[in-house]
DNA sequence: TCTGGGGTCCTAGGACCC
DNA sequence: TCTGGGGTCCTAGGACCC
């Protein structure tokens, strides 16, 4: 109801560099000192400080790529540490939620609210909320708004580069024009690397001339998705706030090794860790599946080796959700596509076509595996309880062999009473 | 030597049917 | 040169996002 009102607005709030300020919440020391966070195995540059950002070092680049500035530049390097980002997170977000009736928890580190101004004065709510922010949680954090989403995301965009110590930026009627002006077609949501060629190709650069471009050229020439970023730009909602709970659609698990893998044994190991974790995610949705997905493949940037890339669907005859029968499908599967003697990289397990659990139909000539599903759900209890893996089946195997590279991980400093940030008062 | 993981949505094209 | 036409359903793959 409130979010169909017309003067509603909407709200983006995005925390600065994320998983870099996690990790300057209990480690001081890297105030102002270049700061990045690695994927896992130690891979990729995933999260920057600014002044990681202001050297040019971009996102996704392999840290092996860098080391020379890492080293010229004292770069602080660390692993990422899901648990405690998180944390963080779902404090920040209870602390949104808690003065919102409508948000929309749109990635670890962003949420959409609207706000009405006929109730608040827009601005000023902002300022404070960003205040408690990081008052509450120290994780300094930017507000954009606009009368669209794709309008939010580009204040918050400006909110960043133009007014940094404010740290909000309000689109409305005066200044939208201008300040669209100086956002970069690429800049906008949803405008990736193959839709800013093709839109430069045709004289479109900034995103007042996406604003101004023909929505039905774009439509003919793009995607529907295109068309509805014009009408965005436009004011005209078109992609509405998730504000409810939404199941996924699709659950998928992978994990690239540390090293090449080409013994078959290890490889069931992986998958069927995968499809266990998979099977987790999905009762925490009360779905069920009738069919699931396996692959693996080679490393892609070998090319001195011999590439092999393969998917295959494994379908059963009636929908299951219990770990060992999803495992039992999931390692049929790497069987079936499991060539010898091959140096294998990474391997996933997907669940896709996901059912609700009032949609399962009973067969007539199975019963509903009832003793697995039980067995599975205390399984979940215990897991929960005392940790991820307490209790797992014995083809899971141990991780050493293939689980990932994790060398400069930071304590979960509050997530694990061993972990606990201890204060050394001697001098 | 070392290159992430988990999602969503759209479209093109093949299979199949009448 | 022509080779029927039109619908639906499904899947693979691309593009994009964080």
């Amino acid at each position: 109801m409130s979010s169909t009102k017309p003067d509603n607005l909407i709200a983006i709030i995005d925390c600065n560099n994320f998983y870099v300020s996690c990790e300057r919440i209990f480690n001081p020391k890297l105030f102002n000192k270049p700061t990045v966070v690695l994927s896992n195995n130690d891979g990729c540059v995933i999260a920057r400080s600014q002044e990681v950002k202001e050297l040019g070092i971009p996102m996704g680049i392999p840290i092996f790529k860098i080391q020379h500035l890492v080293e010229i530049h004292d770069i602080q390097v660390y692993s990422s540490n899901f648990s405690l980002y998180g944390d963080i997170s779902r404090r920040i977000m209870q602390i949104i939620q808690a003065e919102n009736p409508s948000v929309e928890l749109y990635s670890i580190d962003e949420a959409f609210i609207t706000l009405n101004p006929r109730y608040r004065d827009v601005e000023s709510y902002c300022e404070d909320l960003k205040k408690r922010i990081l008052q509450w949680t120290g994780i300094p954090v930017s507000i954009g708004v606009g009368k669209t989403k794709t309008l939010a995301k580009i204040a918050n965009h400006l909110a960043k580069k133009l007014y940094p110590d404010k740290g909000v930026c309000i689109l409305d009627e005066i200044n939208t024009e201008e300040l669209l002006q100086r956002v970069k077609v690429e800049d906008i949501w949803g405008v990736g690397r193959q839709k800013t060629k093709f839109l430069k190709l045709n004289g479109i650069f900034s995103a007042l001339d996406l604003k101004r471009a023909n929505p039905f050229w774009v439509q003919k020439h793009m995607t529907i998705i295109s068309r509805h970023t014009v009408d965005e730009l436009n004011g005209i909602p078109k992609i509405e706030l998730e504000d409810d709970f939404v199941s996924k659609k699709t659950i998928s698990t992978s994990r690239s090794f540390r090293k090449n893998i080409s013994s078959l044994s290890v490889l069931e190991n992986a998958v069927s860790s995968h499809a266990a974790r998979a099977a987790e995610k999905l009762r925490t949705q009360k779905g069920y599946i009738t069919s699931l997905g396996v692959y693996v493949s080679t490393n892609r940037f070998r090319d001195d080796l011999p590439q092999y890339r393969q998917f295959i669907t494994v379908n059963f005859p009636l929908a299951i959700n219990d770990t060992a029968g999803i495992i039992q499908a999931a390692i049929q599967g790497l069987h079936a596509i499991f060539i010898p003697e091959l140096e294998y990289k990474k391997c996933g397990v997907i669940l896709n076509n996901i059912i609700r659990d009032n949609q399962v139909q009973e067969s007539l000539f199975h019963s509903r595996r009832n003793k697995e599903e039980l067995l599975s759900s205390s399984i979940d209890t215990i897991n929960k309880a005392y940790g991820l893996n307490t209790i797992k089946y014995a083809i899971q195997g141990s991780p050493e062999s293939w689980s990932i590279k994790r060398e400069k991980l930071s304590q979960s400093y509050t997530t694990n009473w061993n972990d606990l940030l201890s204060i050394n008062l001697e001098p």
